[in-house]
DNA sequence: GTCTATATAGGGATAGAC
DNA sequence: GTCTATCCCTATATAGAC
């Protein structure tokens, strides 16, 4: 490619594209090398030229999910508002409840945990997201929007848990609305009044 | 049995518990036949004995899980203490933060969450926990200990969001810190102060 | 780079002896 | 009720042709 840039050839891309979506659906042990390729329409043999195996096809796959999180957070996070204001805009995100998050699934796979480098992504984007939030509660503490006794970096956690845990919830029932309970209990926890949470973005994470 | 009353063989209990504890640290798919006998102690045949087949094992070991959770729920929330200090008690009870909540395991399941007589024990328990987070919000707001203005089944969801998703947090970074964080970014949104957080408890959940 | 063929292991279940 | 033997299918990977 022109740039000296390497450019991943197509069959590449679908493979990994493919791979992420079945992981975000089933998870490492629910994705076999045979579905993988069926979906993303390629045959028996490319996937082990571009790849030594799953576990590396899986990482690649991890790493995608992980920088597309990690775009959509830093986002909102530069956008345009008070402090106070990005945490309710992130909060607030539209998604793809019943799926839940391509990142927070791989946290719940055995196989994934159990190994550093399939691990690194997930631990990464966490970090990044709790970074964000953290900075955010920090800025808005300073602004007077919230409580000056609050911990940035608990309240940073424990707003990206009920994240994470209202995909458990609204999974068991099959319905949005424990996720968005859950999402309006921790804003009225924040005291952000009825008329400031206004919804913003696009994209599942 | 006297009385009249069933008694399970202990070869079932074995492969009920073997597989629960399967179902827990791997999931559906991760957890084989080979694997539930081979934990179990039990031979080949006596599975296909006492259950029609994998999916039904696991209906049992889920059921299993669902009773020791709610019970442990009802345990806490019928104790002694105000409404605050029983919601404060259970955020937190001791837990095996690493391997996380053995229902809330199975809401990730696809295989679950997609067949609703599987789905029926996770849904269960989670409606019994918001319940009882839901009722000991509203003792504590009616005894002034919490504000007036919260939702008692948002603040509920939001509370049992956090501890799922403090599960997920940690794994991500093998460490049970940020879990605690979460949970004391909880309890600092509710007003708890540091001394009133007296642990109580014991077992994982 | 992509294809087909092949290999080994294990998953999930059944049959029938004891 | 439990055991061993057996079955078919799929997961994961390799080999080698094109």
């Amino acid at each position: 490619m022109v740039g000296g840039v390497e450019r991943s050839s197509d069959t590449k891309d679908r493979l990994i594209e493919g791979t992420r979506q079945l992981l975000w659906d089933r998870g490492y042990v629910g994705t076999s090398p045979t579905a993988i390729l069926r979906r993303s329409g390629v045959g028996q043999g490319s996937m082990y030229h571009h790849f030594r195996g799953k576990s590396d096809l899986v990482l690649a796959a991890e790493r995608r999910s992980a920088e597309l999180m990690q775009a959509q957070v830093r986002e909102v996070f530069s956008g345009e508002g008070t402090g106070l204001q990005r945490i309710v805009a992130y909060l607030l995100l539209q998604r793809d409840v019943l799926r839940g998050c391509s990142v927070g699934r791989l946290a719940g796979d055995p196989e994934i945990v159990a190994d550093d480098e399939l691990r690194a992504p997930v631990r990464e984007t966490f970090a990044v997201l709790n970074r964000c939030l953290s900075e955010a509660v920090a800025e808005a503490q300073a602004a007077g929007e919230l409580d000056a006794r609050l911990r940035p970096e608990e309240t940073a956690a424990a707003l990206a848990a009920v994240i994470q845990g209202g995909y458990a919830l609204a999974r068991a029932e099959q319905s949005t609305e424990p996720f968005d309970r859950a999402i309006h209990g921790a804003l009225d926890l924040l005291g952000v009044p009825a008329d400031d949470r206004v919804p913003v973005g696009a994209r599942s994470s």
